[in-house]
DNA sequence: CTTGACTCTGGACCTTACTCCAGGGTTTAG
DNA sequence: CTAAACCCTGGAGTAAGGTCCAGAGTCAAG
């Protein structure tokens, strides 16, 4: 049973096919199994690595930094290096975490109470958004 | 008493001045006032609004939706839009949260199931990092 | 009052992360 | 068996977000 095309494969995990190519090449994604024409033949896991990387990047992280997290799971990663790696990553999340969650309260508090009409002085957003710093 | 230079705002919020009159022309900063030689002069508290779109570009927001989130905080601003734009932010965040709640879970279960040594086999990175997806 | 550090504008250039050909084979539905 | 739909490589082009530079004026310490 063979694996599936690179048309198939962006399709499911919803990226371009030259997104695919260019992760190739940036080291992202293995060179898959090649047909004898020469056509790239994916494992169906493979959707499950790309849909890891988009998030990935969608919350802020560069390529070679998601390249890190995904060597992270690579079978053949000295162990000890992994999880010191890991920990790190964990630092690293945890921080986005808090910029995060410091910021969803300022807008909290701003939704919370803006009346939804009057005077916009009155919302406390530029403090709640920025003073705490 | 008269605003800072741009030299001690890019200093004071650690970016390049060139990024500070990038930000100018990109509508993230509202263009300064001058001096008769024609040098910006900031305001003390444009050094917060400079750091708050170093954060929020780290967690991923783009400048446009970095100006969106600093429209909030405009002292004009049409109320209602504001509360509402809010919200969506809000909902935003909370998005960005989860996710990066989940990817932190997958790591914490690494380190705390990886023993450090031995086959990396063992580890659960792959499945605790990529299957919940 | 000079000299070294700063700032100005306008525009060229750079990196990251794609995106889009051209020119040429391969697959597959009918 | 053929036409539409895919896939290949190599390389050029694009958008976002800066970064650098030239040529010229300004500021401030000594």
């Amino acid at each position: 049973m063979s694996g599936i095309t690179i048309g198939k494969l962006a399709e499911q995990a919803a990226v371009a096919i030259d997104t695919v190519r260019y992760y190739e090449r940036a080291g992202l994604l293995p060179a898959p199994a090649r047909r004898e024409s020469g056509y790239r033949e994916y494992q169906p896991d493979t959707v499950k690595r790309l849909r890891f990387i988009r998030r990935a990047k969608a919350l802020g992280f560069s390529l070679p930094e998601i390249g890190e997290l995904l060597a992270l799971s690579a079978p053949r990663a000295d162990v000890r290096k992994v999880k010191s790696a890991a920990q790190d990553k964990l630092k690293l999340l945890d921080e986005k975490i808090a910029e995060l969650t410091r910021m969803r309260s300022g807008l909290q508090q701003l939704v919370k109470h803006c009346p939804g009409h009057g005077s916009a002085d009155d919302c406390p957003i530029l403090n709640a958004l920025n003073e705490n710093v």
